[in-house]
RNA sequence: GCCGGGAUAGCUCAGUGGUAGAGCAGCUCACUCGUAAUGAGCAGGUCAGGGGUUCAAGUCCCCUUCCCGGCUCCA
């Protein structure tokens, strides 16, 4: 008996079938403009092929080329098409993985080092000839068995690494003309369907992400359903660059980092000074405010301050080695807690003190690996706008809502509304491992034995608790972690609760990053986004269960006992450094008012305005503005220039017009000339500095 | 640290094994000017550093330093 298939398709139409239906074919019968716009399926939410059979009721939904969901469709087939075409020009590099990313994809090979960047064009003109011939995906279902011994026959022995850690026995191999490639899919129906594509870059990548295993070869690019949305994608790149903290910092002069110095050492210019001197006065005044204490401390200490606080034995790999002075060793600080807590330890601290907040804009210094120093935002002296706070338990919640929320108030000054919040917890299972979009088993899994765990425990896992799990793969490092179990989950449950309360009201939904934490206790980071996209952690809350015990940080309770005091690290902008080049990037260099090291240039028409323009300065100082006059012999239109390419909020022009009127001509950065209007209505017009 | 690509005047960049270049910036002079570049002249170089190949090296090879794109790691 052949069996009737119900179909409901988006728009609420119900089609009947006798027997399985092929979903290219239903897409044909719906409509011809469809059929050529799909490129995949949704079956009951989840997507397939345009090739895949359907044969029970189910919700069906075209994907179409406008739909958002095909891009990744489109970049994944795209990258199989330049794995074909890298084979095609280097028949020896063997396929490792290739995923559509955020915006593009890549694909890595093991070569012998053949795939360079001038091979790029050869590869792109490859593509263009598979997009040519038009080779249909197909989706080919093999056993385990058969796919070891298939990508065994032709060589590609990271792919039989990777079929063997499957643990399901069929397995889905994807196939274009001569090319193989095991794979989830879904995929276009066949190579024609790119339109628009660009290799990006090559670049290294370890295989599985593990510093101990061969380099591959990563080779980045990118693909739209449209030349036009590629071109737009890649002048977007290009005005991302214009936006690098690294140009503007140099065309503004802002700061350098020299040879001489040393890498990822800072030298900030009077003009980055400036902005750095006025978030400085900002901070202070908003730290003063919010009921914290300024303290300061040294750059180095003896090693004796960094055994007692475990950073000796853990943190060791990320200092300077020591300096000897008079037979005694000196340690450069990589971090600021352990003065602040020996400010604590100065009296016995009374129930009635806490909480105790100290704050200081700490400069300290970390050994970074070469490779990863990156202008402002990677460095190996930078200054924390820390604070660390000492209180009870009971005052916890309390606490850390006061944390986000300067934390948000302070970045929303700058101008930031766009954040990525995470919670990173201990392996403690707690509230917050199913808060938000929660974790699955699976996810865990992963977390704890990496990409290479035993494939055989992704089935047994789901039968088991988080707290079997953990205790199953990751017992043995459990006591790694600082602190009693119901501190973990006492805190944890705080930071939830805060976020529950502060931040997803705003409509921002918290990452969780289980086993995320540091041993010392679970933390909560903001990031925001930099000109190209790239995630950079400002603040950071972090809870420490290890440096109370270590240096027996305790206060004395209501009861006459003593007890051991919590302690929160913070920082709110995270680094000055990093930060600052966050805000250059945020700005393009165009600050604010508030924030623009020179907020008005005067521009003299002539030599004999000078006098007039220098009244004008001394009236606009008295309300101090950060004010300069151009005196440059040059024509108006190179001072204005000049001061538009140094991004300077307000041009005054004055010439013989405005010394008889007394007033002053106005241009603003962006909007051009204003007119003429007496001194006193343009400084009423201005912003609070 | 690893893979790949780089480093030429203060900046941005040309440069084919055969005499080191341009524009901007700087300095000097002239011009005294009305909303995005006035003109002329002058000066500016251990071609990142070191070694090698060659009759000859900015150019080819090796090492070191630093930078860029990723990976890994992180404020």
């Amino acid at each position: 008996m052949v069996k009737t298939v119900r179909i409901t398709l988006k728009n609420g139409d119900v089609v009947e079938k006798n027997g399985p239906v092929l979903l290219s074919d239903l897409c044909q019968e719906i409509g011809k403009r469809l059929f050529e716009d799909s490129v995949a399926a949704k079956v009951n939410g989840k997507l397939v092929d345009l090739s895949a059979i359907v044969d029970s009721d189910a919700t069906v939904e075209f994907v179409t080329v406008k739909d958002p969901d095909a891009l990744p469709v489109f970049r994944h087939s795209t990258a199989h098409v330049t794995a074909q075409a890298v084979k095609r020009v280097i028949p020896g590099a063997k396929l490792a993985i290739g995923p559509a990313i955020e915006n593009g994809y890549y694909y890595d090979f093991h070569t012998q080092g053949e795939l360079t960047l001038d091979l790029l064009p050869k590869i792109e003109e490859e593509i263009g000839k598979i997009i040519r011939e038009n080779l249909f995906f197909k989706r080919v279902v093999m056993n385990k068995e058969e796919a070891i011994k298939f990508f065994s026959e032709r060589n590609e022995s990271l792919k039989v690494e990777l079929i063997r850690e499957i643990p399901d026995e069929a397995l889905s191999v994807y196939n274009q003309g001569e090319f193989w490639d095991l794979c989830t899919g879904p995929h276009l129906p066949s190579t024609g369907k790119i339109k628009a594509f660009k290799l990006l870059n090559v670049a290294g990548a370890y295989w599985r992400g593990n510093e101990k295993n061969p380099m591959l070869q990563r080779l980045y690019g990118t693909t739209f359903p449209t030349k036009q949305q590629l071109d737009d994608y890649l002048k977007q790149l290009e005005e991302a660059a214009k936006r690098d903290h690294r140009k503007l910092g140099k065309e503004l002069d802002l700061y350098s980092i020299q040879d001489l110095t040393g890498p990822g050492l800072i030298l900030w210019h009077p003009k980055g000074a400036m902005i750095r001197k006025i978030i400085e006065d900002y901070w202070r005044d908003e730290h003063l405010a919010r009921g914290y204490q300024l303290v300061y401390t040294p750059h180095i200490a003896r090693v004796d301050l960094w055994k007692t606080s475990g950073h000796w034995d853990f943190y060791q790999d990320n200092m300077y080695k020591p300096i000897e002075v008079e037979d005694q060793e000196f340690m450069l600080k990589p971090m600021n807690c352990p003065f602040h807590i020996l400010i604590y330890k100065t009296h016995k601290r009374s129930y009635r003190e806490l909480p105790l907040r100290y704050g200081e804009m700490g400069t300290v210094y970390r050994y970074e690996r070469s490779g990863v120093l990156h202008g402002l935002m990677r460095v190996r002296g930078f200054t924390q706008d820390d604070a660390h706070i000492f209180c009870a338990p009971e005052h916890l919640e309390q606490e850390i809502e006061n944390c986000v929320r300067l934390a948000l108030d302070i970045l929303r000054k700058f101008g930031f509304e766009e954040f990525a919040i995470t919670l990173s917890t201990g392996p403690f299972p707690s509230k917050a491992w199913e808060f938000g979009k929660g974790v699955s088993k699976k996810e865990l899994y992963k977390k704890l034995l990496g990409e290479t765990g035993d494939p055989a425990g992704l089935k047994e896992i789901e039968a088991l608790s988080y707290d079997q799990i953990v205790d199953k793969f990751f017992g043995h490092r459990k006591n790694e972690f600082a602190g009693e179990r119901n501190e973990w989950e006492h805190a944890e449950d705080v930071l939830v609760h805060v976020l529950q309360k502060v931040v997803v009201p705003l409509g921002i939904q918290p990452e969780i990053d289980i086993i995320g934490a540091a041993f010392y206790g679970p933390k909560i980071d903001i990031k925001v986004k930099d000109a190209i996209g790239r995630e950079w952690q400002c603040s950071t809350i972090q809870f420490d269960f290890n440096l109370p015990r270590r240096f027996d940080v305790k206060y004395v309770g209501q009861d006459g006992k003593e007890h051991l005091a919590t302690m929160v690290h913070r920082a709110m902008l995270g680094s000055f450094e990093r930060f600052f080049g966050c805000l250059i990037e945020h700005y393009g260099g165009a600050f604010p008012f508030w924030l623009a090291p020179v907020q008005v240039r005067i521009l003299p028409i002539g030599e004999k305005h000078l006098e007039y323009a220098k009244q004008v300065e001394s009236e606009l100082k008295k309300s101090g503005y950060r004010i300069e006059i151009d005196y440059q012999n040059e024509k108006i239109g190179a001072k204005i220039r000049d001061a538009q390419l140094e991004k300077i909020p307000y041009m005054l022009v004055v010439g013989d017009k405005e010394m008889e009127s007394k007033s002053v001509s106005v241009r603003e950065r962006k909007q051009g000339d204003l007119g003429t209007m007496a001194l006193e209505q343009f400084l009423s017009t201005l912003p609070n500095h």
